[in-house]
RNA sequence: GCGUCGGUCGUAUAGCGGCAAUUACACGAGACUGUAAAUCUCGCGACCAUUGGUCUCCGGGGGUUCGAGUCCCUCCCGACGCA
C-alpha cells in the first residue's frame, strides 16, 4: 500500500494556502504538514510578492519547502521532486500526513507522480552556443539527434529545442516520459468563478501593496537582485522591477500586475482540468470535502 | 469662419485601385520531458464547409471605375493652426 498524501491545487488567490492549513488542523488523528509546491515561494525574500504564508497565518502547522532557494539562482522542477520527496519521507516517519499545496502544476505532477526526469545537467556552454542559432536549426538539429521527440515537441519553442538537443547529446535521445508514483494522492482543486477569482485578485492586489510589496522589492535589489534577474520571475516581481526603474508609471504598474495573474490563473486551470484525478470543490461545498477526506484517509 | 491633417474589426495602428483588410495590446482556446509566475501554439466580421465557399464590412450619403478603406463631390465628427 502507498501512503496516502493529500494534494491542494487551484489557481492563484483561490484561497489554496488557507485550506492546507484547514485540512492539516482537522483531523486529529492524521497530523498534517504542508510542502509548498510554488515555483517562487522556495526563493528567500520573495514573501509579499510571491504571496507566500506567513508564520502566524500557518497556525503552527509545520510548512515546507518554503525558503529553501536563493533567488539569484535559478531553481529547477529536478530540485523540487528530490527535496520534496525527503520531506515527505520525513513527514512520513513521523506518521504524520503529507499535504501538498500549491499553484505549479509541473512541480506537483513531478513530485507526485514521480515523472522520471532525464538526468543531465544544464550545460552553459552548449545552451549558449544552440542560442545563437536560429529556430529552424534547432529544430532540424534535434530531428537529427532524435526524429521521434522531434515529433512531438513545439518547434518554435527555443528553450525546449534547446534542452531537448542538451539531453539527446548525452544520452543519445531524448527517454520516453515514464512515471512510477509512490504515494496515493487525494488531489483537492479549489473551484472559483472567473467573477469571484478575478475579485479576490483584485482585492489581494491593493492588499499586498499596502504590506509593502514595492519595498519588498527594493530590498531584495539592494541585496543584490538584478534588476534582469527579477525581470525572469515574472509577474509581480517582473512589473516591480520595471517600475523600480522607472520604465513603467504605478498606474500600469498595478493594471498590469491584475492583468497578468489573470491571464496566469487561465494558464493555470489549463494545465489543472486535464487532471481528472482532481476533485473540484467550491468553497461553499467543503463539508462534502471533508467528508471525501475522511474517507480517503481510513 | 478659413486652412491643414485625420475618422479602419474592443483599443491603438498599417493600408495610397484587386482586401475580410497589417501589426500590437486586450480577449478566447490550448500545449507543456531540469527557467514552468517561465516558454510556446492556435483563433479573433457572420454563416456554411474537406481543399473551399457565400454574405456583410473601413464615419453618413452620392459619384468615377470591370473593380473603391484606397480617387472625386458633399455632409457629420475630432485634433491642430490662422482668425
Amino acid at each position: 500500500m502507498k501512503p496516502k498524501i493529500i494534494v491542494v491545487v487551484g489557481p492563484t488567490a483561490s484561497g489554496k494556502s488557507d485550506l492546507a492549513v484547514e485540512i492539516a488542523r482537522k483531523y486529529r488523528k492524521y497530523i498534517g504538514e504542508v510542502i509548498s509546491a510554488d515555483s517562487r515561494q522556495v526563493y528567500r525574500g520573495l514573501n509579499i510578492g510571491s504571496g507566500k504564508i506567513t508564520k502566524k497565518e500557518m497556525l503552527g502547522v509545520p510548512h515546507h519547502l518554503l525558503d529553501v532557494a536563493d533567488p539569484k539562482k535559478v531553481f529547477t522542477v529536478a530540485k523540487f521532486k528530490k527535496l520534496g520527496q525527503e520531506k515527505i519521507a520525513q513527514i512520513l516517519k513521523r506518521n504524520h500526513l503529507p499535504i501538498i499545496c500549491g499553484g505549479t502544476g509541473f512541480y506537483i505532477q513531478a513530485l507526485v507522480d514521480n515523472i522520471e526526469l532525464p538526468e543531465v545537467d544544464p550545460n552553459p556552454k552548449l545552451r549558449k552556443k544552440l542560442d545563437g542559432y536560429n529556430t529552424d536549426k534547432l529544430f532540424s538539429e534535434l530531428q537529427k539527434l532524435d526524429p521521434s521527440r522531434a515529433k512531438n515537441i513545439d518547434p518554435h519553442n527555443r528553450p525546449r529545442l534547446i534542452r531537448a538537443i542538451e539531453i539527446a547529446r548525452v544520452l543519445g535521445k531524448v527517454p520516453r516520459i515514464k512515471q512510477h508514483p509512490l504515494y496515493d494522492p487525494l488531489f483537492i482543486g479549489i473551484d472559483l468563478d472567473s467573477k469571484k477569482l478575478r475579485e479576490k485578485i483584485h482585492i489581494r492586489l491593493l492588499f499586498r501593496m499596502k504590506k509593502g510589496m514595492v519595498q519588498e522589492a527594493k530590498k531584495l535589489h539592494t541585496k543584490g537582485l538584478s534588476w534582469k534577474r527579477m525581470e525572469t520571475l515574472g509577474l509581480e516581481y517582473c512589473y516591480l522591477a520595471l517600475y523600480l526603474q522607472k520604465k513603467i508609471s504605478k498606474n500600469a504598474l498595478l493594471e498590469s500586475i491584475e492583468s497578468e495573474i489573470v491571464k496566469y490563473t487561465k494558464r493555470q486551470m489549463t494545465w489543472f482540468t486535464r487532471d481528472k484525478r482532481i476533485l473540484w470543490i467550491s468553497p461553499q461545498k467543503k463539508k462534502a470535502m471533508h467528508s471525501a477526506i475522511a474517507s480517503f484517509l481510513k
